[in-house]
DNA sequence: TTGTAGGCGTTATCAC
DNA sequence: GTGATAACGCCTACAA
């Protein structure tokens, strides 16, 4: 039976070498230390008896773990298990794994799975959790940790990051409701302690104030989470102002679900009488009804390219932190209209 | 700075203990050994040093890592977020973390993860990958691996399992359908290499012998993967056949959603024409149109009890494996009603 | 090219 | 109750 766990040294014992040397064969950096023939007699028998190296003793003795943590907000938002499996595949391609955790929204949580990763020796960390001033991110800076954030990012710090191109996108949805003819645009935004709920917001008023449409404060509300229930109540608060509009841009498509609801409440009409669009085109907005005009951010991409920036600062300590800003596209369904002319 | 890594022999020194007794105070189990006072004050100051155990210099010495494998078959389908996130707040609640990885629906991969997996010493495995005749759930065993299956199980070894009450979730479905008068039923099935797409088939065969409905084979297809678009191609091959019916049970979600296209594209209303049943009431299935009537699984539950029942076969090697099924709950929505008279 | 020896940080075991 | 010692399995100067 495999049962038993069979290590260096019975190798070694079996091929009547020194340990060392099973060591070096086994190893692809000091593999060519060793004599062809007794590399290749130590390479059979060790795949023979099934051998495996413990990455643990490995992992104390180079100080290398081959493990790297993720921490993603909420998992059951759809817009992160494919930036999860980017990530896993990337890392798995290069030999290392994913300690994957759930902080729940919580900053508390965050907070605590980080220093269990930390005593798990991880080599490095990506982060789809930063808030605009985020404790985890300043104590990776600190101390050294590799660490990539992925689709949110943070102010202070000078850390690698791969994120959506958010005023892109708030631009595609807004010219594409003012090319419907829609000039009553409300905003649906989102924690405003997240650079994604922030600057999205941001880019809104720019527009606004750009004359792309009639801003009004009164109609542009944040939501406390990026969650159905959230974008709910906010919109039941634009609802309950005076101003009228046409048109809502949800910073999120959870929040324009939550919307929808809304909507659906006061009797209103998507996209009759309302149009609206969402953010991020996670799986299956296409089949809402209406089907969500939303923007598509490139989620696996998100994933692959953090996992691959962190993995070239892991090897190495000097490489410069990179920003990689990826372009969504807009994708038009059935949710936005143009206005319709009695309102 | 805390960029440099504290050790227990530098606790020692500082609390002028030797390195055991530092040992043995941060060792909950071991921890009454030492009079109080030293206790105390090694504990003060390991906090104050901010010290951090070495999970794996520890593992490496008790055999044991804390760390638990996941593999899920396919993070994008709806129905695991949930579970992995049940999985990780009971594995956190004891100090135990996840590595998770996704086997892309591929035993050919999910081999390659459980090698990996082995060799980072993992306490045990949580696989919600099983197929009826699965290498890994074997390769466990004969090692002597805790492990738990959830969602899907095996036929060949006695191993721990939490499953849901598939006999229950078809009858559920079934009944339903009968009941609003449907006599004629197809069966989307899914991979017959899988416990969940065999035992739902036989269930509905069962069910049309024992003369619930008329049972006709023509109508009954197994679709070659729990996707969109094996139910899309399942669905057309209902399709082709002569045999009329009026409704479709569903084996899944994913398949009801491929179901649902291909009923379109033949101009067929749901509920109107055919009735749909899904199964597993993954997240968002109430939004479609028409919203899906689903039997609801246990998602979060599934997790936390496999999560639980791997941290017993850890703690004792002699635990006795158990089968834990969940009874699922019918959940009627829009795509459900009476068979048109016309048909 | 291969062997030797020491240590990564922790803890089990023995001795005091 | 506390200290000393060895060992978990591996890697890497250094020596031969």
């Amino acid at each position: 039976m495999s049962k038993q766990k069979i290590n260096i040294k019975d190798v070694a014992a079996r091929a009547k070498v020194h340990p060392s040397t099973v060591s070096r064969v086994l190893n692809p950096t000091t593999r060519s230390m060793v004599s062809m023939d007794v590399a290749d007699r130590v390479q059979k028998i060790a795949d023979q008896m099934g051998y495996a190296r413990s990455s643990l003793a490995s992992g104390l003795r180079t100080g290398k773990s081959f493990t790297v943590g993720v921490i993603i907000p909420d998992l059951s938002n759809p817009v992160f298990p494919p930036v999860v499996r980017g990530i896993e595949r990337a890392l798995g391609a290069e030999g290392y794994i994913a300690i994957l955790a759930d902080s729940d929204n919580s900053q508390r949580s965050e907070r605590a799975i980080f220093d269990s990763l930390k005593a798990r020796s991880i080599d490095g960390l990506i982060l789809a959790t930063a808030h605009i001033d985020d404790p985890v991110v300043s104590a990776c800076v600190a101390e050294d940790l590799p660490v990539v954030l992925v689709n949110r990012t943070v102010d202070a710090h000078d850390v690698t990051e791969v994120i959506n191109n958010d005023d892109l996108g708030i631009e595609l949805a807004v010219s594409h409701l003012t090319e419907l003819g829609h000039r009553r645009i409300a905003f649906l935004g989102g924690p405003m302690d997240t650079t994604t709920g922030r600057d999205r917001r941001r880019t809104f008023e720019r527009l606004g104030r750009e004359g792309q449409f009639s801003f009004d404060p009164d109609i542009c509300v944040n939501c406390a989470a990026f969650t159905e229930a959230a974008g709910h109540d906010g919109m039941n608060r634009i609802l309950r102002h005076e101003g009228a509009f046409t048109a809502v841009v949800a910073s999120n498509d959870l929040l324009a679900i939550g919307c929808y609801d809304a909507l659906a409440e006061c009797g209103l009409a998507c996209p009759d009488d309302v149009s609206v669009t969402g953010f991020n085109d996670m799986r299956f907005v296409d089949r809402l009804s209406p089907p969500l005009t939303s923007i598509h951010i490139q989620h696996d991409q998100l994933g692959v390219q953090a996992a691959n920036l962190l993995l070239e600062e892991i090897r190495d300590d000097k490489a410069p932190r990179k920003t990689v800003r990826l372009d969504p596209e807009l994708i038009v369904r059935g949710s936005t209209a143009a206005p319709s002319t009695s309102s």
